[in-house]
DNA sequence: AACGCGGGGAG
DNA sequence: CTCCCAGCGTT
């Protein structure tokens, strides 16, 4: 069975006359796809985009990233969000640098098996490196099949998605997998997006949702995301020049992002009422100045609302915290990976004497 | 199978 | 506001 259904054939050529020119597509090297692919697994293009070019520029090949400190990698990171990629990135990279002496395996079976390599990535950097027959299933696919074919199951429901996988694969161009790959998430990027440009289709004529009235109603998806709101007390502690800071554990978000002292609460409290319980900072409350707090910040599935707060210690007083918490100075805090809403909290306080020296 | 994990752009 | 983006790993 290897006739091209129709509507391969058409999204090809739609494709080859609408194909935006991005970067990732000027190369066959597996490492700069593999790179591309991570930093756009749930990341727009838009956004994505300016990461690849200084990832690209900073570390050219595998063995760069496999060299670099995780420290610098998280920082190159920093605002792109799902810092899970980055960490998953450089175990990649020394798995190819030291047991594939540099080179990306090239099957999707081998790839998979590569820490932040899933079923989608493996199937693209397959294709598109080396030309393998696999097809890719996104948020793109999903939503074009669905609409297309009028597949009306719900794609959040993860035994569904071997319905479409099935239905990819038989479609997928087996002799072009990339141009096939990549035709159908541009077509679902540019024409078949969430809020789509019908009257523009070219296979509108040939699709289910369009002909029956549902292209608002396909695909089906069932959200049932809570947010959980948090409270987070942040206390800039400066002395001799110097900010302490923590690295963020795991389990929990930002994991090896670096934060100043928090202090977690149930609900908005003051400060007197923050410092009731602290055992460590309490002392330095006469030290302490609320900076204007930060808007709250929004996260896929929690709502962080934040207040902040200086503490200029004296010189002289004896302070340590020690463990895992580290002083440093303005230019060292740069150099860390942080989340957004400590860069945030920073630029927007940027007056605070240790960030001008 | 269900859940946790960022940040931002578009409507 | 809501939705969702070139998904993956853990439980």
């Amino acid at each position: 069975m290897s006739t091209i259904h129709p509507f391969s054939e058409q999204l090809v050529s739609w494709y080859e006359k609408n194909a935006r020119d991005l970067p990732w597509r000027q190369t066959n090297d597996p490492y700069l796809i593999w790179l591309s692919e991570v930093i756009l697994q749930q990341t727009r293009v838009a956004q994505g985009l300016p990461y690849f070019e200084k990832f690209k520029e900073n570390f050219p090949t595998v063995f760069d990233l496999a060299a670099a400190p995780e420290n610098v990698l998280l920082r190159h990171w920093q605002g792109l969000g799902y810092y899970s990629r980055a960490r998953n990135l450089q175990k990649t990279a020394k798995i190819v640098v030291e047991q594939f002496k540099g080179f990306f395996p090239k099957s999707y079976q081998e790839l998979i098996k590569l820490p932040g390599i899933g079923p989608y990535s493996a199937a693209a950097i397959s294709s598109f490196a080396f030309g393998e027959p696999h097809a890719v299933v996104d948020g793109n696919v999903f939503r074009i099949l669905a609409r297309y074919f009028g597949i009306e199951v719900d794609i959040a429901d993860s035994k569904n998605r071997k319905i479409f996988e099935k239905l990819a694969n038989d479609l997928l161009i087996k002799s072009q997998a990339a141009k096939f790959n990549q035709s159908i998430m541009e077509f679902g990027s540019l024409q078949c997006s969430p809020s789509p440009n019908c009257d523009g289709c070219p296979i509108k004529i040939g699709c289910f949702a369009f002909l029956n009235g549902k292209v608002n109603s396909l695909p089906v998806k069932t959200n049932k995301v809570k947010i959980l709101s948090r409270f987070f007390n942040y206390f800039v502690i400066e002395k001799n020049n110097k900010i302490l800071v923590k690295k963020r554990a795991n389990k929990d978000i930002w994991e090896g992002l670096y934060e100043f002292y928090l202090i977690e609460t149930e609900s908005v409290l003051s400060l007197q009422e923050i410092l009731l319980n602290d055992k460590k900072i309490a002392f330095f409350a006469n030290f302490t100045n609320e900076l204007p707090a930060p808007k709250p910040h929004q996260l896929s599935h929690q709502k962080i609302y934040s207040k902040a707060f200086h503490v200029q210690i004296p010189d002289n007083f004896e302070f340590e915290l020690g463990g895992e918490y580290e002083w440093k100075s303005a230019i060292e805090l740069e150099e860390l990976g942080k989340p957004v809403l400590i860069g945030n909290l920073i630029t927007d306080n940027f007056q605070l004497p240790v960030f001008n020296s």
